[in-house]
DNA sequence: AATATATACCTTGCAATGCAATATAGCAAA
DNA sequence: TTTGCTATATTGCATTGCAAGGTATATATT
């Protein structure tokens, strides 16, 4: 079992709640993620991602210019992605309480 | 984003530890699981992780008979499986601290 | 005996998604 | 020009959850 199978699915939630606090473009979000103690996150997981992300229409995308290489692309969140986050937050609560009642007999030994 | 998206990796260290703390066999595992709130497990998902885990020699199992019904296949964590365990505990906090910082709880679990 | 019900294990085929590897390109400084 | 950082995108693969379907045992009922 490795850790990357463990985020598989979390992570898009994750990625909903940092674009809500603030719009960023895919490799701004690579650096946040890691920042966040979230470890090897590659370009071949964030683009994909984002790029579904669009076309469920849970966010939208603008181009804009950089001073420091090529174009960026921004995400915002939309109507739809702010419910599917409000979605992702209840069965994440669930997961954690179910997860930490399994594991708590275990630790009682 | 479904939620069995979210298990992915997790189930995994959730049934070693139920495994650790005694010994079960298939049909039993899934109707614990259910029992600590994981929703819609199916035998499609428990035996072939089962399988998975004792070909990793995570598991090993023996047939004992049922008066109930056929015999049933009892799974007991190995050595192995302990070790994956513990990793998973660890794994599993840093999880959960990534992911509460990101949504911005504070965990105190 | 035949049928129904509950128990119990297994297989097939599919869908979802994380990610390494790879490709392409803009910009600035040496 | 070359180097290096920035930035987006694609391909192909591996993993794994799970619905659907199959097989088999034991007991109770008809």
């Amino acid at each position: 079992m490795s850790s990357t199978q463990m985020l598989k699915g979390i992570i898009d939630g994750c990625v909903l709640a940092i674009i809500k606090d603030k719009e960023v473009y895919g490799y701004e979000l690579a650096e946040k993620l890691e920042a966040y103690g979230f470890e090897s996150f590659s370009e071949g997981t964030i683009y994909p991602m984002l790029m579904r992300m669009q076309r469920e229409e849970l966010v939208t995308a603008t181009f804009k210019k950089s001073t420091a290489g090529p174009r960026r692309k921004y995400y915002s969140l939309t109507q739809k992605g702010e419910e599917e986050l409000q979605q992702f937050i209840y069965r994440w609560k669930q997961l954690q309480q179910s997860v930490n009642q399994v594991l708590r007999f275990e630790s009682d030994d």
